[in-house]
RNA sequence: GCUGCGGUAGCUCAGUGGUAGAGCGCGUCAUUGGUAAUGACGAGGUCGGGAGUUCAAUUCUCCCUCGCAGCACCA
């Protein structure tokens, strides 16, 4: 038997036989490494203790505190072990697959009848008599006939399925926990009771497409979620229930934003203090704008089809169109029209206007524009995703050579938004050329290289999201993060060199001909109505003073104060900040509880002290001590908070 | 759109085959109180919509609609 050596991560080597496994290295290590042992890392990859090392390599045994491999393995043996735990509650159910995902795992299973909450209790307590029976994982590499053979006998389609997707030089590796068999990649703990029966929870049901495909039939899946403890698992679920508190849906009911009624499903019916912060942020941004060197304009909203059937999306998109037909009695003929479902090709008209040279590129046109689509009814949440909303939409009409500045320049001035706006963790992602798509591999190679590039230049590292990209040309992705992790794209920033050819738009070139020009489809808060949405969560409801639809309230603490808050409250107004009085005959505490649960920034409150002195005395939200200030003190300093940060 | 679960007062939620209840909020009165809920009294609901079963439906059945979780979708 050939000798290979092994490196630890200490720096020194041992000498073994070839094929020794990671277990048999732990145990020549200590006996209690041996029992403690989860997995190894060889050669940085993650190791099952049972698979044979063949070559020089270097190792490091993992135990329960190597937080990463342990979670890994943690919640995959819990797959695993919830599978089984199905099975044997349910021996028809049949089992598809079953990933680690973020904080867990889930499993999908095809059942008839559905799982209900208290078969998820079953569950639970299933997988905790199989922990405690400490049952040996072990694993073998099976030939493909003979798995097939296996789980056709068992009446396993779904697994038939996957080993015959799995590319034929590929082992297929099957695991078992207990005499409990699952096809699996590994790696997996020893037996069992290594997983902590204390640290993980089932959560939920749901239904999931097989393979995810719609067309395919629908499974149940089964989420969990797990931990190396029990204390992780409480701070995890602990976390879980804090986050629900922000949910921009119970915030925007407790402070008054906004409303959604059956009439207009994914529709916002926005209030005035949720159009204060629209409206707030709007301005900000069309100052932006503005600065950035964009011209603003306004497009209709109800097109005849035609437009539709030039740009293509008659074709592509109209299952997404509100279409709108005019049918009155004395119109002479009907006309289709459709709500328009984006701005493209409203921009693309103007700019097909009068004759545009070289010079004028790039051109940037902005509206705040508001768009119509259709969307499933199962996609629709909140005002995150809706059928109504307006974009702070953007189209850079410039040539090739400019791509990559104009998108650098476009990542600088997201960031700046987004800083301003207090978002500090967003992620770029590089969506590219999709398998159906037009244009040559030249060109793409050119436009996916421009706007990588353009992101490096800008100091930001994105992740790659291979064909991923509109089928014209592809795509930059700024995605921001709600209260439960769910990420949404808000920024987009997409090349598009079909819509402009489509639509005959056409500049004179330095040469003297005509060239088609490259459009750049730009967002970068996406929608007012989902970067509001994430805004609310970012934040817990606690906006920045400047966009708090409600800043300050001035509360009189005894009648005889009323009129000097009036005073107080004209003073901060006329400054420009948004004051309210309370001089409702209610004791103070009531009035500082109301305002602290309805999120206002700054209550001022006023006794005889204050009057006396001309002084107010301020409590700032999430402060429990107070202050006393003077007037004038206050007034600038809350008129420079008011200001917005653009403006400073 | 699909699977599952839900819709009772403005909000959060109990409840029942014989047309409904709590807390908060709202209104009135009393209270002038110094930083997260003063007290008393009062008003407020065709129980999401439609159909069916029944002597009788908010309750059972079906359809529709909206919402929630996930999936699919997201130019």
């Amino acid at each position: 038997m050939a000798q290979i050596s092994l490196t630890f991560p200490d720096g020194n080597s041992r000498e073994y036989e070839a094929g020794i496994t990671a277990a048999e290295v732990a145990a020549d290590i200590s006996s209690s490494l041996r029992k403690k042992a989860i997995s190894a890392t060889v050669n940085d990859q993650h190791w099952d203790l049972q698979w044979p090392i063949d070559t020089d390599s270097r190792i490091a045994i993992n135990t329960m505190k190597d937080l990463e491999p342990a979670l890994e393995l943690v919640r995959h043996d819990l797959a695993h072990i919830m599978a089984r735990a199905v099975q044997e509650l349910w021996p028809n159910v049949q089992v598809t697959i079953g990933p680690v995902i973020k904080d867990g795992w889930y499993y999908d299973f095809d059942r008839k009848e559905p799982f209900t909450p208290e078969d998820l209790a079953t569950i639970e307590k299933k997988m905790k008599e199989i922990i405690n029976k400490r049952d040996e994982v072990r694993t073998e590499i099976w030939e493909r006939p003979k798995a097939i053979a296996y789980y056709e006998e068992r009446g396993e389609p779904y697994k038939v399925e996957l080993i015959e997707s799995i590319p034929g030089n590929e082992p297929l590796r099957m695991y078992w926990h207990g005499d409990w068999q699952d096809l699996c990649r590994g790696p997996h703990l020893q037996h069992t009771g290594q997983v902590p029966a204390d640290g993980f929870k089932l959560l939920s049901i749901a239904g999931a497409y097989w393979r995810g495909d719609s067309d395919r039939p629908m499974l149940q899946r089964i989420y969990g979620t797990a931990f190396t403890n029990k204390e992780g698992l409480k701070a995890h679920l602990h976390m879980l229930e804090e986050a629900a508190k922000r949910d921009h849906r119970k915030l925007g009911r407790e402070m008054d934003l906004f409303h959604m009624q059956e009439e207009a499903p994914g529709q916002v019916f926005w209030h005035a203090n949720g159009w204060t912060i629209y409206t707030q942020l709007q301005d900000y941004m069309r100052r932006k704008q503005r600065a950035d060197g964009y011209v603003e304009v306004n497009t209709p909203q109800v097109v005849n089809r035609k437009l539709w059937e030039e740009s293509g999306h008659w074709d592509k998109y109209q299952e997404n169109m509100f279409i709108v037909e005019v049918d009155e009695d004395h119109a002479r003929e009907k006309t289709v029209n459709a709500l328009k479902p984006m701005n493209c090709p409203c921009h693309v008209q103007i700019f097909n206007t009068g004759m545009k040279s070289y010079r004028d590129l790039p051109l940037r046109i902005a509206e705040f524009g508001a768009c119509n689509r259709y969307e499933p009814s199962g996609a629709l949440h909140g005002i995150m995703r809706v059928r109504g909303f307006t974009q702070d939409d953007g189209h850079i009409f410039c040539t090739m050579d400019q791509i990559e500045a104009e998108t650098k320049k476009f990542i600088s001035f997201l960031a700046e938004v987004y800083a301003d706006l207090g978002f500090e963790n967003w992620s770029v992602k590089l969506s590219t050329r999709p398998e159906k798509r037009i244009g040559s591999d030249e060109t793409w190679d050119i436009l996916e290289k421009s706007l990588g590039e353009a992101c490096n230049a800008a100091g930001y590292e994105y992740e790659l999201l291979p064909g991923e990209g509109a089928f014209y040309g592809p795509k930059l992705e700024f995605t921001l993060t709600d209260a439960i992790g769910r990420t949404w794209q808000c920024g987009t920033l997409q090349v598009d060199t079909n819509m402009p050819e489509r639509l005959g738009s056409t500049y004179v070139g330095a040469d003297g001909e005509k060239h088609t020009p490259v459009m750049l489809h730009r967002a970068t808060l996406g929608s007012f109505e989902r970067f509001i949405g994430i805004l609310i969560e970012e934040h817990a409801g606690k906006l920045p003073f400047w966009l708090a639809p409600r800043q300050v309230v001035v509360a009189s603490i005894i009648s005889d104060a009323n009129d000097y808050a009036e005073e107080v409250a004209a003073a901060l107004r006329a400054a420009g900040v948004r004051a309210e009085v309370d001089t409702r005959n209610e004791k103070i505490n009531y009035k500082v509880r109301e305002h602290s649960v309805g999120k206002v920034p700054v209550i001022l409150a006023l006794g005889a002290r204050e009057v006396e002195e001309k002084t107010v005395t301020v409590r700032r939200l999430g402060e429990n001590r107070t202050s006393v200030t003077s007037l004038d003190e206050i007034v600038s300093e809350l008129k420079k908070a008011a200001t917005a940060p653009d403006l400073l």
